[in-house]
DNA sequence: ATCCCGGTCC
DNA sequence: GGACCTGGAT
């Protein structure tokens, strides 16, 4: 209904970004979509203030897809560099080859098509659909889906992700102009990250004011199921992954097994990532012939 | 020294 | 539901 909390929310937010936001490189009319492309594939897990360097780097020197496409996985791994879970480099790579073979270089602009690519899941295919081409569709990340839990549910925290909902959500505040539904879209990211934050939310800024739901009832406390934490980074299977593949970024020949088994004191689990990083792809070779990066 | 962040795939 | 990387914040 016309005058709802949802339209009130999506216009104020839209209004609130359109006056003022971070300036960011893909933020640029002129960004190209495979630089949106690459840009969301490093956002996905990776803060901005790494992904900017790198991302400028990236589109230099492979500034279509066919550029990228046209060098070994591995030279993607290793450009990678830091920018952590390197699987994403992989498959930034696959995407590669599948717009330059199958889409003509063009990156797609139907979620659908972006949903086939490799490594485009539900969040990076609608939002290069929306600030590559413009098209009104609704992208909720995980900042989206915490100003959504309280400014429209009422709720401290989000609760367990459901794609499904959190689409049906963000649809349902959505302007109808394509144009400001874009601004919506970029706004509750921006907004999420900047003012209603997890921890921390500064209300006392926040454009909603008594838009909120969650305000309006007086901050009740989340009663849902405790957030999943993560694992531990020292000493895991990701830290014994990360040494191995630092090991051959900086090499461009082959490394021997004598050279790997010094990385780590714990032969079994050391054998245990070298096992996922061939099974993943991000390793080739053998003990006898030793191990590079995936160069074919 | 410890905690925290986060989208995709299996 | 759990694995996957890293560096910055606290």
């Amino acid at each position: 209904m016309v005058g709802s909390r949802e339209t009130a929310v999506g216009e104020t937010i839209a209004d609130w970004y359109a006056a003022g936001h971070r300036e960011l490189p893909w933020r640029h009319p002129d960004y190209p979509a495979w630089g949106i492309l690459m840009s969301e594939f490093m956002l996905q897990q990776t803060p901005v203030a790494r992904v900017i360097p790198r991302l400028a780097e990236w589109l230099q020197r492979w500034p279509s897809a066919a550029d990228l496409a046209a060098v070994p996985p591995g030279e993607a791994v290793r450009a990678w560099d830091r920018l952590g879970y390197p699987r994403r480099a992989l498959a930034l790579h696959g995407a590669a080859v599948a717009i330059a073979e199958r889409h003509g270089n063009r990156v797609p602009s139907e979620v659908d098509e972006l949903l086939e690519l490799p490594g485009v899941g539900p969040y990076t295919a609608r939002a290069v659909a929306a600030f590559a081409y413009g098209v009104r569709t609704p992208v909720v990340d995980t900042n989206a889906r915490r100003v959504l839990a309280r400014a429209i549910g009422g709720q401290a925290e989000a609760g367990p992700p459901s794609t499904r909902r959190d689409l049906e959500a963000m649809q349902a505040i959505l302007p109808v102009a394509p144009t400001r539904a874009r601004l919506t879209n970029a706004g509750i990211m921006e907004l999420g990250q900047t003012v209603c934050t997890a921890r921390a939310p500064r209300c006392d800024v926040c454009p909603l004011a008594r838009l909120c739901a969650w305000r309006v009832t007086g901050y009740p406390a989340y009663d849902g199921p405790a957030a999943v934490r993560q694992k531990r980074y020292e000493g895991s299977d990701r830290q014994v992954r990360g040494l191995i593949l630092r090991e051959l970024r900086a090499s461009e020949v082959a490394v021997p097994i004598d050279a790997l088994s010094g990385l780590w004191p714990d032969a079994v689990q050391l054998e245990r990532a070298m096992t996922g990083l061939l099974r993943d792809g991000l390793v080739h070779g053998d003990a006898a012939s030793g191990f590079t990066l995936p160069l074919h």
